[in-house]
DNA sequence: GGGCCCGCAGGG
DNA sequence: CCCTGCGGGCCC
């Protein structure tokens, strides 16, 4: 049996996955899979071993114990999980006194691939929960410098300090003409369709964030009470976005319901082009805003989820056609 | 795992 | 300043 709301969450999927599919794939209409093109060892971390600790962003690295021992004092140590992600946790212990120090040093970040995702390694030192000092600034369109799509990190506020997605909660960042700067990916929404190369995506608002006055929450999340609208500010950005047609950053977290999302943490998922705007029932029962998102051409293919490998393979993904270096960092100087 | 509450960055 | 927001940790 399926109740109501199930049935309408269905409805309000296969209504957003049919628009989806009516924008086309991006270009190249190859249905590759993707195992058989550039990540052929994208699963082999958990091929063998049947059960999953849940959390294995990096199987093994050059890095010499990466075994449960944190506690290893390594300096080059920097990526922790994500429930460390907060704790006082004494990573490199002395840096901390004087960050200015090691943040200053202005390499750009590097970057190690490892086949299902890409490990950052940058000289910022993420420290607990906080913003790190930035080397570029997130109000720009377009790839931030050093920065490759594929790129992990533990927490929103480590992807903030790599100038992607700056809020540390919200999921749209933009200004309110020109358009999206980037969005995040992180569930929230269970009507949302994710094909990879397109998805749909719910706008802000319309959330009941302090509870009653009696019973004040002040949460920073909550369930829908009211309708979105597209006054709401970062709706109004994506919005713009579809008539400047600027490229929006997208990162995906391990919340999103979608073959798509990360074990753990967040990823850059590449650029992206809000292609339409519009307003329909909410599960919840209020309007809400929806967007729906293109993914642009030549940009390496997204990984997919272990369990979602066995399902049918994905279309609209393909090798990286040349890259797309055209679509660089464009400033909007205003500020 | 769910509930709750907090800090925090960003923008008006 | 104030408020918002698809975090994150902790306690149960």
């Amino acid at each position: 049996m399926v109740s109501k709301a199930e049935r309408e969450r269905e409805r309000n999927i296969a209504r957003n996955k049919a628009l989806l599919e009516a924008l086309g794939l991006p270009e190249i209409s190859a249905s590759v899979a993707p195992s058989s093109t550039k990540k052929r060892k994208a699963t082999t971390s958990q091929s063998s071993d049947s059960k999953r600790p849940k959390k294995v962003p990096r199987p093994d690295l050059s890095i010499p114990d990466p075994g449960s021992s944190e506690t290893t004092p390594e300096p080059t140590e920097r990526r922790r999980s994500a429930r460390n992600a907060g704790k006082k946790v004494e990573y490199n212990g002395e840096a901390q006194t004087n960050p200015g120090d090691s943040l200053v040093k202005s390499r750009l970040p590097r970057i190690v691939s490892e086949g299902n995702f890409i490990e950052h390694e940058s000289n910022t030192e993420y420290v607990g929960n906080k913003l790190g000092k930035r080397l570029h600034n997130p109000k720009t369109y377009g790839h931030i410098p050093g920065i490759e799509v594929g790129t992990w990190w533990a927490t929103r506020a480590q992807c903030s300090t790599d100038a992607v997605h700056a809020p540390f909660v919200a999921g749209i960042s933009g200004h309110t003409e020109k358009g999206a700067y980037s969005v995040a990916l992180s569930g929230g929404y269970d009507d949302d369709v994710d094909l990879g190369y397109a998805f749909t995506y719910t706008g802000s608002g319309g959330r009941d964030l302090k509870g009653t006055k009696n019973k004040p929450k002040n949460l920073r999340t909550a369930p829908q009470s009211s309708h979105q609208t597209f006054d709401n500010t970062f709706n109004k950005c994506l919005e713009s976005s579809v008539k400047t047609r600027k490229p929006v950053r997208v990162i995906r977290g391990y919340k999103l319901r979608s073959p798509f999302a990360t074990e753990e943490g967040y990823r850059y998922d590449g650029l992206y082009v809000v292609e339409k705007a519009w307003m329909e029932l909410g599960l919840e029962g209020y309007q809400v805003c929806k967007f729906a998102f293109k993914r642009l051409p030549g940009q390496p293919p997204l990984p997919r989820r272990e369990e979602a490998l066995n399902d049918e393979p994905v279309e609209g993904q393909s090798a990286d056609e040349e890259s797309d270096e055209n679509i660089k960092e464009e400033d909007t100087k205003d500020n």
